[in-house]
RNA sequence: GCCUGGGUAGUAUAGCCAGGUUAGUAUACCGGCCUGUCGAGCCGGUGACCCGGGUUCAAAUCCCGGCCCAGGCGCCA
């Protein structure tokens, strides 16, 4: 059997010369498709069934009267979701409002589908938590994929983006030593007999590597949470693009990078998912830059305003997060902004803070759509004022030791951020629930499949 | 982790407050009808009260515990 492949990468072999959405229009071509069987109607004299594999649905077109019998028999055996693959000719005059049209002359059924457990053309819509335990056939609504593509889409611009930069690909470990880091929760792991942890963010390493000397690097990969967060918008397991810099002024020139980063990937998904947005019902714009930036402490002083009284020196809460967003969408016609310079106290030993007015930190954060995309900011690259802040942080300095050490032999001033993969898909697809947008996703009560 | 609401056929829901006939509906599935369907239509059929305990003559319904889910909060990407 001779293969070759299509300029598209695709193997013309047996069960398949085409994707569907690839049939020529005209009259008379012989064509393979498989995919699988979306529905079967019988009407009167004529018998129809849909092919859909990913690029679109055919529909099979039987005459009763004219197709061999045996033909019509396995036709009106099938059931939705077997798996077929069909040899059919492009019809004279095409008559099918859905889909491209065939009149089959073959049906191989490569494997039948029992009923499903779960309904996927949303006429019961099934809710999200029993889709997710049958992931793998819900996954078959083009809805999915749709999102998924946008997701690659949005990962591409941005890795690009980095590449284009002179950003290095690196990739830090996922299993850690110590739990260094203040904040989340961290799965602990058995290491030969010792205690190890799964990563909470690839935040030190990415520092290490800018006292290395790599001067500009990027890692996309995953974090781990160990919070029994139920919420819509969290997960055990989620991925970011992590980037880190050196040679920064302050803080603003991380901004400048990660709004630039943040819009290539919005670009990229309007230049090649237009499909898909129409698909999801969903409109995009690319918010003008620079970014409205907000800044502590007149935040206070912004939410007062609103009605809403955070004490000074404290950090935002979720309600707060929508007032801010609700405000710079009024006032700077923005769907996207940068929260700056917020209180040291609520953030790890790490972060660099205004030297003039310690109270602050060089931390920002990136909220889009009302929902935080990232943290990020300056670090803190001084050797004195890392073993300062990690005692006024009352933590041990041993257990900092194997971090803190470096940056006695010289590291640039340097910053960086993490942008979450899933809370931007959320944001751009506008998902309700976060796990909408992750193939597979854990959470504190489920890790299968 | 806290608060509120929930768990009924494969899926999605009604019934629960005011306990008492064959637990209703839609969709899926099976069978039949229909001269082109395209969210097809019409007729018939299969199929369910989360688990454990309690109250009662009698529990899907009331009470207690467990597990799980949704939303909100906290934590954060």
């Amino acid at each position: 059997m001779t293969r070759l492949l299509t300029p598209r990468g695709l193997v013309r072999d047996v069960k398949r010369t085409h994707e569907i959405a690839e049939i020529p229009e005209e009259p008379g071509t012989t064509v393979r498709i498989a995919g699988f069987v979306e529905n079967v109607k019988e009407v009167g004299r004529l018998v129809f069934v849909w092919v859909r594999d990913r690029s679109g649905i055919a529909q099979l077109t039987l005459r009763k009267a004219e197709a061999p019998e045996d033909l019509v028999r396995v036709a009106k055996s099938l059931n939705t979701h077997d798996v077929v693959s069909v040899v059919g000719v492009v019809p004279e005059r095409r008559e099918a409002k859905v889909g491209i049209e065939l009149i089959p002359k073959e049906v191989e059924v490569l494997s039948r589908a029992e009923r499903l457990p779960i309904d996927v053309t949303g006429a019961a819509a099934t809710q999200l938590d029993t889709r997710l335990d049958w992931r793998p056939i819900d996954l078959r609504n083009p809805r999915n994929l749709a999102v998924f593509r946008i997701q690659q889409s949005l990962v591409r611009g941005m890795t690009e983006w980095l590449e284009s930069r002179g950003f290095v690909q690196v990739f830090t470990p996922c299993i850690i030593g110590a739990p260094s880091e203040s904040g989340a929760e961290m799965f602990e792991i058995d290491y030969f007999g010792k205690r190890a942890y799964l990563r909470q963010d690839p935040q030190l390493h990415r520092q290490l590597l800018m006292v290395a000397g790599f001067d500009r690097i990027y890692e996309v990969g995953p974090s781990w949470r160990a919070e029994p967060s139920h919420t819509p918008r969290h997960l055990c397991e989620h991925r970011g693009c992590a980037v880190e810099l050196s040679y920064i002024s302050d803080e603003t020139d991380v901004m400048r990078v990660e709004e630039e980063l943040f819009i290539a990937g919005l670009k990229r998904v309007l230049e090649e998912r237009t499909r898909e947005l129409e698909a999801l019902g969903v409109e995009l714009e690319v918010p003008r830059t620079p970014l409205p930036e907000l800044r502590f402490p007149e935040i206070y002083e912004i939410l007062s305003s609103m009605g809403k009284d955070i004490r000074y020196g404290d950090d935002l809460d979720r309600e707060s997060e929508r007032l801010l967003s609700q405000y710079v969408l009024e006032k700077y016609k923005s769907e996207a902004f940068f929260i700056n310079r917020f209180p040291f106290a609520v953030k790890p030993f790490y972060v660099m803070r205004v030297d003039e007015d310690p109270t602050w930190a060089r931390s920002i954060d990136l909220v889009y759509r009302g929902l935080e995309m990232s943290s990020g900011g300056q670090r803190e690259h001084r050797y004195e004022k890392i073993v300062e802040q990690v005692r006024l942080k009352g933590m041990n300095p041993e257990s900092v030791k194997w971090f803190t050490e470096f940056f006695r032999y010289g590291a640039p001033p340097h910053g960086g951020f993490n942008i979450g993969i899933e809370r931007l898909t959320m944001a751009v697809v506008g998902a309700s629930n976060i796990r909408e947008v992750v193939l597979f996703p854990r959470a504190p009560e489920r890790f299968m499949p």
